[in-house]
DNA sequence: CTGAAAGCGCTTACAG
DNA sequence: CTGAAAGCGCTTACAG
């Protein structure tokens, strides 16, 4: 592989010259700028980031930390990040964090702090006190997706209002017993995704003058929603479920078929994300549009490292999309 | 952030001498090895990737380039492959990669020759012969995983037989007019996965004494699945399909429940892969187990950079999981 | 506008 | 077993 000088040579400069000329940094004649561009090309030389690494202290690199490579979501997420990230010439790291406690302490004690990235985005994980610390302390840019903490720079939709919506529109459409299917802690204020969507089912049954018909938790899977769905059927059946995500709504479509119930005939139910394959369900649901969440992450991250992008708008955009999963309560 | 010289003052001893001590290269004493390490951990040194980059030639990063970020498939395929690097210090950088000519110059010609990553592993993506003479011209290991090209090593399930396997199924279930939903080159020898897909197809077919009652080209996905399917179903209709992934399949028993058909009663189907919709579908299918080919591959690129890795198994596995898509041919 | 030189933080022959 | 020194390939004040 071509280096620096090589290509200096090639040009009949100095090697500070021949870098200056690639980089655009310093004024120089614009013959000598082209004459070095030249040489560049004819030899193929791409500049070392170990050495501008280490020079500069950028290594156009940036860490993406995420929870579950394998969701929908986020993988949507993650494609879009990297469409905007690779348009400013940034590489993306991957590193994918559970709740092994071990994990994450090599995550935030040795892997972030190698020099490696220079600012991380953080996708929906859970970090404590103590690691926010942590990340806070690696002395880079840090910006959450639809992370809990009020400490990190965090983009998010308004999770109240999008549940709202799922639940006005039941409403609207004359239910009166209406359950739900997603996570909570008993903390009202705390400020996860899960418990922000079930405030907001509460929230909106209360201005229509009801109360929940039920609530069951579940991790964000098919199968959560399956077996949370099960119980919820089980009991005093509700006319409508909401789901806190398409996938749990899934799930709640196939516990309906086993139980024998149709939808929307005997239960409507709406979920949450706009799923590639919620319309082959006819599922009723709130698009949110995570390809795009990750690009407005990626442009955050690219402002705080100093490089021009486009006014970031205020806030993140869903919209109700209606389709045959829910109707007026039936029979 | 403490340096090598601050953690060998705090022990000590020369700053060489500590990088022998935190590498293990090198012989020297216990005792200072100990007071080395000592020092290090008080400090919470982590050594500089970027330094230690330019002074070695190692990153201890491994490139990935996939195709499609959002495909179940691949995703789990990333998520093993995350693993098994994690597991031995390596971190990855993600290369996404579509058809557009300019971006994977960009990919070939300049990030991959930044010297960020010390190997490669390549998904399913198929370069043509002056690409695959840019990647190996790259001077470091790559792998490839499910590529077609010859010239690579490559790590892949044998897909004559898998698909052999589902249509075996089928046979000796008693169908005699099977269609098949995939995608084929016109050469038969071409190494890509579909095409040998439906030359196990064939095969399988013609052992039984039979011809194929159909074949519907369409990209992996549920929507190609849907419409191929729908264009099989409304010619002469085959009494079972085999689809080439479990997605095409799950768009295959949309498009039979369109058409007002009981799968199995009236259509049955076999997918590929074992999706974790598949269950829920009652989808009968060839299991491929991606994590653990990505946990394979990941092994494959350690073992070429020499790390200490299990010997790894000759042939990746797959197995038929039957479930309740295919049946006898009906009525 | 351009060059010589120091420095980024490690590693590794080379001596001892 | 340990240290002094050179070098990895860039960038950037500092001079001119």
């Amino acid at each position: 592989m071509a280096g620096l000088d090589d290509v200096a040579r090639r040009a009949g400069v100095s090697t500070a010259t021949a870098s200056r000329a690639l980089s655009g940094r310093g004024r120089l004649s614009e013959a000598t700028r082209a004459r070095v561009r030249a040489a560049a090309d004819e030899l193929g030389y791409v500049a070392s980031v170990t050495a501008s690494g280490l020079a500069t202290g950028r290594t156009r690199s940036v860490g993406v930390v995420v929870p579950l490579l394998d969701r929908w979501f986020f993988a949507n997420v993650l494609d879009g990040i990297s469409t905007a990230l690779a348009a400013h010439g940034y590489d993306i790291t991957l590193y994918t964090v559970t709740d092994d406690p071990q994990q994450r302490r090599r995550l935030l004690h040795t892997a972030l702090r190698r020099g490696r990235v220079d600012a991380v985005i953080v996708l929906s994980v859970e970090f404590d006190d103590g690691e926010i610390d942590e990340l806070l302390a690696l002395g880079m840019p840090v910006v959450g997706l639809g992370t809990p903490s009020p400490r990190l720079a965090t983009l998010r939709v308004d999770d109240i209002r999008l549940a709202r919506l799922a639940v006005e529109h039941l409403v609207a459409l004359g239910h009166r017993s209406i359950a739900h299917i997603g996570r909570s802690h008993d903390d009202d204020r705390a400020p996860d995704i899960p418990t922000q969507r079930r405030r907001g089912f509460d929230a909106a049954l209360a201005d229509a003058g009801l109360r929940p018909a039920g609530f069951a938790a579940a991790d964000f899977t098919i199968d959560g929603g399956f077996v949370a769905a099960r119980d919820l059927l089980a009991g005093a059946r509700p006319s409508a479920i909401f789901a806190a995500s398409d996938e749990l709504a899934f799930g709640a479509m196939f516990a309906a078929r086993e139980a024998g119930l149709e939808v929307p005939g005997d239960l409507s139910i709406v979920g949450v994300d706009g799923h590639e394959m919620s319309g082959f369900f006819g599922l009723t649901t709130i698009e949110q549009f995570p390809h795009a969440q990750g690009e407005r992450a990626a442009e955050a991250v690219l402002a705080a490292l100093g490089e021009e992008v486009a006014e970031p708008a205020s806030s993140l955009p869903f919209e109700l999309v209606v389709r045959t999963s829910t109707a007026a309560p039936g029979r």
